[in-house]
DNA sequence: TTGAAAGAACGACACATGTAGTGTATTCTC
DNA sequence: GAGAATACACTACATGTGTCGTTCTTTCAA
């Protein structure tokens, strides 16, 4: 069988790596950008030159995760990959890996071996009652 | 600075990989066990051969997550590492990554974008019911 | 118009991980 | 005790990732 990965469709059900996530983490906020943008704002936290932001936003656009538009010779980037779906696969990576795929023994290992606050759980009371009602109809 | 790990303490706060998670789940069943137990377990879903189960099994105990005793000529292994540890590690990587290190929004977040069935709620709800009385006192 | 600043392109290197082959030692069985 | 089966040690190689440096280009401001 033959590798038919195309740039633009190798994004599906890819996880991003740390320093995936430190950069799209930017790009969410301030898409489209530079990447020296990003790197202005990494710089502080990660301390990485522009070179290492740059490689890294190429093999990311290479995998199909940024996007790049261009204004003369500015190259914009953009993701490619919503937050929300990035948080998904994050999280059902997890459940998959260390809870075998189902959810529920993944909450009830959190809540039973975490301290949590009252306020923490009264949030979750709360959102749960809210769920409850809104799947009710 | 000089690097000090020593091959047993390097297991701190160290995630699994893909198929270390594959080799640990054998090796919590089975402890103390083979390599060669550790391979005809998972031959059938993974398709190691033995020199691969071996190699990675030689890497996990360098990295302190396993530790070998002998009988004889036999090297059977042990965890370092318990499951639940490594539960939690999985858990809140996940949620500093994705979650920016905190728990209910991360609960939110699956209550938010998940269909749950009936069951599920219901279930989460008695969890939760019981932490809160167990929290109580 | 020219030089500095910013950006793009490319190559490079180390380390981790997935994956396995091979040769040697040990043990078991006939 | 000799051959088969098992296990161990060691080497190897590709790929992905983190991390840059360097060298061209382009753009902009003095």
């Amino acid at each position: 069988m033959i590798n038919t990965d195309k740039p633009d469709d190798a994004k599906k059900n890819m996880r991003l790596t740390e320093a995936e996530w430190a950069i799209m983490r930017v790009v969410w906020e301030e898409q489209p950008c530079t990447a020296g943008t990003v790197q202005e704002a990494l710089v502080d936290i990660r301390g990485w030159a522009y070179s290492t932001v740059k490689t890294t936003m190429d093999r990311m656009t290479k995998k199909g995760l940024l996007s790049i538009g261009r204004i003369r010779h500015l190259q914009l980037f953009s993701a490619n990959i919503s937050i929300i779906e990035s948080k998904k696969r994050e999280i059902f990576h997890t459940i998959r890996r260390a809870f075998n795929g189902a959810m529920t023994p993944m909450m009830q290992f959190l809540l039973e071996n975490e301290e949590l606050s009252h306020e923490e759980l009264q949030q979750l009371h709360e959102i749960l009652n809210k769920k409850a009602q809104s799947t009710e109809n």
